[in-house]
DNA sequence: GCCAACGTTGGC
DNA sequence: GCCAACGTTGGC
């Protein structure tokens, strides 16, 4: 996985989280208001991850709940390490097909930067530029990457008070 | 709880 | 390498 600086790379991201799991509320009080964003299992996502810097901006995205859609900001505090649960035979998330010498599933480390004054609502997205993003595109996958335009509209967004 | 979308697995 | 079966995600 090549790490080309600045130009096409993606302007923030999408993280996407069940907030009964771990949701915002969790990531603001966590140490350092850090996390190692672990358990992430599709070889999409988890090249999204990988490609992720220190200092990329991503928003915090709440799904499969009552209230869906971007609920805080964060930031990447440290590029991906390989995720521990893949070798713990005891989590959900071991994988028996990788190994230590050739990890499959990586993990960034991201912080909190802000849990927003309410939600920006998905069917607020979906009226917008951003239905022709991955959010909408590809709708399973949890890690998106957004283009300088799409972070554009979703900073108006939030800035407009679209937050329910 | 249902179901569409879609990624993964495994038989051939 | 194809493709059917199966499992998972996530919106509704």
């Amino acid at each position: 996985m090549s790490r080309t600086p600045s130009a096409d790379r993606p302007a923030a991201w999408i993280l996407k989280s069940e907030p009964d799991v771990f949701g915002i509320d969790h990531l603001m009080k966590a140490k350092d208001k850090c996390t190692l964003w672990d358990g992430v299992r599709n070889y999409q996502a988890r090249n999204n991850l990988v490609a992720m810097q220190v200092g990329d901006k991503g928003y915090f995205y709440h799904s499969s709940c009552d209230l869906i859609g971007i609920a805080g900001e964060v930031r990447i505090a440290a590029v991906a390490v390989p995720d521990e649960s893949q070798f713990d035979s005891q989590s959900e998330y071991f994988d028996a097909k990788s190994t230590r010498e050739k990890p499959r599933w990586f993990s960034p480390k991201v912080q909190g930067v802000r849990k927003h004054n309410g939600v920006l609502p998905r069917e607020v997205l979906a009226k917008t530029a951003l239905v022709k993003s991955q959010l909408f595109t590809h709708s399973r996958l949890s890690v998106i990457p957004l283009t300088a335009a799409e972070e554009r509209i979703v900073e108006k967004l939030l800035v407009t008070g679209k937050l329910r």
